[in-house]
DNA sequence: GTTATTACCTAGTAAATAACTAGGTAATCG
DNA sequence: CGATTACCTAGTTATTTACTAGGTAATAAC
C-alpha cells in the first residue's frame, strides 16, 4: 500500500464527485477550480481512474464525469490503487536472497502489514465517508489534530 | 497520514531492531546489509527515528542501536510519522478560502479519513507485528496478492 | 454544419522528494 | 592508541509530483 499526495488528490476529487454528481457529471474544470488541483494533473489522475472504471466520462457541452459505480462499491483502495502504482518493496521476490528466513522476516512483516492497511482501505467506501462527514457541518473548524503534531515542531526544534 | 516507500524503509528497520535487539544493540551496518538500504540513508532515517526517542545509539565497539521503547509501546505511526513529515493538505487552511462550506467539505472528509488511517496504525504495534507475523514461517512464499495487482495489469495492457 | 464545450491524449518541464555518496567528528571499547 | 561505532553535513542522482502547452475526438446547441 502507498499513501501519497497523489493518492489524496485522487480521494478528494472521488470525494467531490460524489458530492456533487447527483445532478448531472461534474466537469473536471469545475473540480480543479474547487479543489485547487490543475486542470491537465486531474486528467491525468482521471485517466486512471477511468481505466478502472471508477468514474465514466461524457463528453461535449453538458458533459463530465460520472462515478464509475455507486457510492458504496467504490472503496478508498480502489481509488489510491488507480493512482498509485503498487510497489513491490520486499527485494527478496518471493525466494531469492532468502536464504535463511530470518532475514526475510521483516520484509513478510511488512507484507502483512501492508495487506492489513489495504484491508482497512478496502472497507471504507466513498459513501461511508459522506454519511460519516456529513455528521459535521462547515469547514475544519477546530480538527483535532493528533499527538504527532506536536510531536513533528519538537522536532524541527531540535 | 503519509505512507511513503521511505516509510516503509523505517518500519523494515524497526522491525528489524525488533527481531534481533534481543542480544544487544545492533548496528545500521547489519541492518543496512540486512535489509538493503544504503547505511547513510539509514543514519538520516535514524536520526529522524532518535530525535523522536524511538530509538537509543550506543557508541564505540559493540555499539549499534536499541529500541528507546519497550516494543508493545511504539506504533507503526510512531515511526511512519518520525521519518515523513506530515503534509497538510488543505489549502484552505481552516477557514480561508472556505466560504460556503460546500468547498471545504471533501477536505473536511479526507482530513477524517486521514486521522481513522492515523488511528489504525497507532494501534498497531512492533511487538503486535512481530507477534501475528510469527504465526508464519520462512519467507513470503506465495503470499497472498490482492485483488488489486490483477487490475495493476489489465492498466497496464489498456 | 458550424461552433462551443467538453473529454481525452501526448510530450515536455520545473520542483520536490527519495535514495544515495563522500566526506567528516565524537564517543567508547579493547 | 587504534578500531569501531554513532552521529553530522553537504553534496548528487534518480524518481516522482504537479504542472504547462499543445493537440484530437465526440457531442450538444445554434
Amino acid at each position: 500500500m502507498r499513501l501519497s499526495t497523489k493518492g489524496r488528490y485522487a480521494v478528494t476529487a472521488m470525494l467531490d464527485l460524489t458530492l456533487n454528481g447527483g445532478e448531472g457529471p461534474v466537469t473536471l474544470a469545475e473540480i480543479s477550480e474547487t479543489q485547487g488541483i490543475s486542470l491537465s494533473y486531474l486528467e491525468q489522475l482521471f485517466a486512471n481512474l477511468r481505466s478502472k472504471q471508477l468514474v465514466r466520462g461524457v463528453r461535449g457541452p453538458g458533459g463530465g464525469y460520472y462515478l464509475g459505480r455507486p457510492a458504496d462499491e467504490i472503496s478508498i483502495a480502489d481509488i489510491i490503487c488507480a493512482v498509485d502504482e503498487w510497489v513491490e518493496f520486499t527485494r527478496c521476490g518471493g525466494r531469492r536472497n532468502c536464504q535463511d528466513g530470518k532475514r526475510c522476516l521483516t520484509h513478510n512483516l511488512w507484507d502483512e502489514l501492508s495487506s492489513e492497511i489495504f484491508n482497512f482501505l478496502s472497507d471504507i467506501s466513498l459513501a461511508e465517508l459522506v454519511e460519516r462527514g456529513g455528521l459535521r457541518d462547515g469547514c475544519a473548524k477546530e480538527r483535532n489534530k493528533n499527538v504527532v503534531l506536536d510531536d513533528a515542531a519538537d522536532s524541527r526544534a531540535a
